[in-house]
DNA sequence: CTGCATCGTTTTGTATGCAATCTTCCGGGC
DNA sequence: GCCCGGAAGATTGCATACAAAACGATGCAG
């Protein structure tokens, strides 16, 4: 614990942090707050909140501090729909660079996030969901994309966690993140990028499929629940 | 010049100057240096210095400082890789949605690049070229694509400053943005967006296949003059 | 009781100072 | 002549201090 942060690490640990939702959506960011928690100054923190705002993971007001992004509807829509255009991109190439331990750690995310889903561990099978997704992205040989879809990704965790199914385990349809990661593997296994490509795309049109708008918002949870007005399932 | 400045006017103003050369490839970006030209305290040049980081348009050294990004070929290959993928999208998007005005917009900055070629203006050709592809990501719908989109044409505007053909007067052949921003235009305005695509792909390639990279890398501008061992023209 | 102004507190914005690191240049040794 | 320490200067990294702004509470007027 005492061993010095990185800014990287600092920046780690918030992300991870939010992804857990042990920082929800909307949660408020104070600078010194954060300072006293990582054993730094301000002045790092706020370099840290800078880098965390050009990724869209915090929204940064002026005078008015930092809080965890809240991605609207239309946010979450467009970060799919920009997915759905740079992954298939990444599989195709990857799919031609693919190495045989390149496949056995996909399996490994995929077998990961099947066992956080058994056991309902819904945030960690999200956190799976994305590794998967970004070891393919890291390892298709063009930086630049992959370093475009890494904030998507983590801002795609961030909209499941707020619009995303609460239950996460299998319902025995065919909303199970990790059988559509299992086809794509076979695709990639295969070496058919047409093929994995499109199973992408699906992927992640169903993902986008199943997310709810109309839900409670989340804003003051519990609020209409105090004064009777709904009973907290759905609108 | 007394007022002051925020952060968004020092970042306009560095990327500016990094566009017109006035700021060269690699050229180091001291702190103090840069807060005495502008007035204010090394904390807020910091604090841009990493966002124009996070925009790969500066690297950023730990305990070395700042530096204008010298995209590498691979990187400029990816950039156009990048683009390519993006902004069809974005055409396609845009043509349903492009107004009048947006049609006007559009011819004006193909006007402004003609004249500044027809001049000899080379960064003023390639910010206008670079501003003809913003507008239309700026309005395409889709916020989070088109901040995307803004750095890499930054970096695209970089790569050409280095690899781009010195001499941007028209040659006569088919090497002239501005025709081909035209013919995206007829596109657009014929809302055929599958077209407005093609073209601008094609577009794009025809930039990415005109660099040069096997040339004299630029660096320590001017040393083999000095040295008297080339005359400036290229090696 | 409601609306509003004002003061005090909290939080952010910015500059400055000090410590740590890197760079450069000089001198000695091989 | 060339290479290798080493000290001086320059530059970044970080924390702290102060200024400005926003927030909240309290009290007063309507």
């Amino acid at each position: 614990m005492s061993a010095v942060l990185s800014d990287a690490d600092i920046h780690a640990r918030l992300a991870e942090a939010m992804l857990d939702q042990r920082l929800a959506p909307g949660q408020r960011l104070r600078e010194d707050e954060l300072g006293q928690a990582f054993g730094v100054s301000r002045t790092r923190i706020r370099q840290v909140l800078i880098r965390l705002a050009s990724e869209d993971l915090v929204t940064l007001v002026p005078n008015a501090g930092a809080r965890v992004a809240e991605p609207t509807p239309d946010e979450a829509r467009e970060v799919f729909a920009v997915r759905r255009l740079l992954e298939p991109e990444l599989l195709a190439a990857f799919v031609a660079r693919a190495t045989a331990a390149d496949l056995r750690a996909l399996q490994g995310w995929i077998r990961d996030e099947e066992r956080a889903r058994a056991d309902g561990r819904r945030h960690d099978a999200i956190r799976h969901a994305g590794a998967f997704h970004l070891h393919v992205a890291d390892h298709a040989g063009n930086r630049t994309l992959a370093r475009l879809l890494r904030p998507l990704v983590m801002r795609t965790s961030l909209v499941l966690l707020r619009y995303g199914p609460q239950d996460i385990r299998d319902g025995g349809d065919a909303s199970c993140d990790c059988r559509e990661h299992r086809s794509i593997l076979a695709a990639i296994k295969l070496r058919d990028g047409a093929a994995a490509g499109r199973a992408m795309v699906q992927h992640l049109s169903r993902l986008e499929s199943q997310l709810q708008f109309g839900a409670p918002e989340r804003a003051a949870p519990g609020l209409a629940m105090l004064l009777g007005l709904a009973d907290g399932a759905h609108a």
